[in-house]
DNA sequence: ACCTGAACACCGTTCAAGT
DNA sequence: ACCTGAACACCGTTCAAGT
């Protein structure tokens, strides 16, 4: 028995290996560039043992997209928990975002090649299904917030908008933010040098424009933005700014 | 001589055969099922003839969304031709673009195929920069109703909003009202029933927030979509709601 | 039970040989 | 000058044969 949990062990590393070095390749030579062969080769076996951990090379980007979706709601449900009034949290939430493509940019290009039918049409249904659900995880998050604010006041939904509608602008938004759009109009080409403060700007805009309150006018963003920094994304400030972040009170 | 210009003529049907034939295998059978020998087959000659028009499969493909950029430039440009303040305009272009995804809906496909590097990867510079180019020149038009607002003293830039991040907001929110952003998370995933309606109430919202004049609350947009139907976009509005623009004051 | 070398089917790409 | 059948290289996928 042993012996089977050290087999099994060892199954499982392998599996963690293919992905490792598909990842590797993929960054480094593409989706084209990433074939089976290279792949076993790296990962030091043979292809048949690859496809007995993936049915074919697309479920293999698929796997490695969902985990980043993790990653990324790791890090947006963290800073969910901010403590502060829901507008911050959302704020909160916008940063993670940001800062997770941030740091983060090789992940873009999963999202990018995986949004195209070039995988989608490869894989199979519950793999797409467990994709879609690592996503809607962010979304919940979202709308849990926005539903807070409706509930103690702060914000008041007209007819024609609902909490999905909302969100779904926020989001749309914080897409265009990362920037990764479309490989062939990205925010560079617009001349769009810092897409992060744009994208941010302009959903303080548009929730004051809900009528989301405190509206920017009667709240210090710039200083929520900071306590945010400090209090849920410390390590993530560093890691972007190379600094830690203020803790002097303005 | 005449012969020579037959010729040539036939060579250029046989491009426009391929790309045809190509454009309704890949909606018909996907990026996977669009294969070479295939559209040899029915374009009724050799795989090597169709390699003398374009150099790979993915040039096919670019060459085919390329078309579907311009054709969409081209009604936007029509919709910015209406008679009526700037923002009004920009209203025009903002209901364009969404007709031209609601009237194409099988271009969403290839705009979003080509975002992802399993195309780019393979094709050459120069179609990415006529991609890209082709895209510009819808983003031109739009940084000029822009212009021409700031000018005529409609719109007042404040520090820190270049005319690019505006209208990169704009178009941000465009891509988002197409809902096509991707292929496992989509609008419909989200419960958004109408993207269609919900962006154009969020422009609304932002060109308000920027304090674009004339505001909302101060003039009535829903009559200058009804004008924008009637003056420029007749026929589109025929083939979407299968009726007529109104004509009749409200 | 797990792994693999070898085979298979298919696809993109090229080219010498035809007309 | 233009076209093509046949070949080539490569890739994804499978499986009978090994241990």
């Amino acid at each position: 028995m042993g012996t089977i949990t050290a087999k099994k062990q060892e199954i499982r590393n392998r599996e963690e290996l293919v992905l490792e070095v598909a990842r590797s390749l993929f960054l480094k030579r593409g989706y084209h560039g990433l074939t089976m062969a290279r792949i076993a080769k790296a990962a030091d076996c043979s292809k048949a043992t690859v496809y007995q951990h993936f049915p074919c090379k697309e479920e293999i980007i698929i796997a490695l997209t969902v985990r980043s979706v993790d990653s990324q709601h790791a890090l947006i449900e963290r800073a969910a928990t901010f403590r502060g009034c829901p507008r911050e949290r959302m704020l909160a939430v916008g940063i993670a975002t940001l800062v997770f493509s941030r740091l983060n940019p090789d992940d873009a290009r999963f999202f990018q090649i995986v949004g195209g039918e070039a995988i989608t049409q490869k894989v199979s249904e519950v793999s797409i299904w467990q994709l879609r659900t690592a996503g809607l995880r962010t979304v919940n998050v979202m709308l849990g917030i926005l539903r807070d604010a409706v509930a103690q006041g702060d914000l008041t939904l007209t007819p024609g908008h609902r909490p999905e509608d909302l969100i779904y602008n926020f989001w749309v938004l914080g897409e265009g933010g990362k920037g990764a759009q479309s490989s062939w109009l990205s925010p560079a080409d617009w001349g769009i040098s810092d897409p992060f403060g744009t994208i941010l700007r302009t959903s303080h805009i548009l929730a004051d424009g809900y009528g989301w309150r405190p509206l920017s006018t009667e709240w210090d963003y710039e200083e929520a933005a900071r306590r945010i920094w400090r209090e849920v994304l410390p390590n993530e400030h560093r890691a972007v700014f190379g600094r830690p972040p203020d803790t002097t009170v303005a």
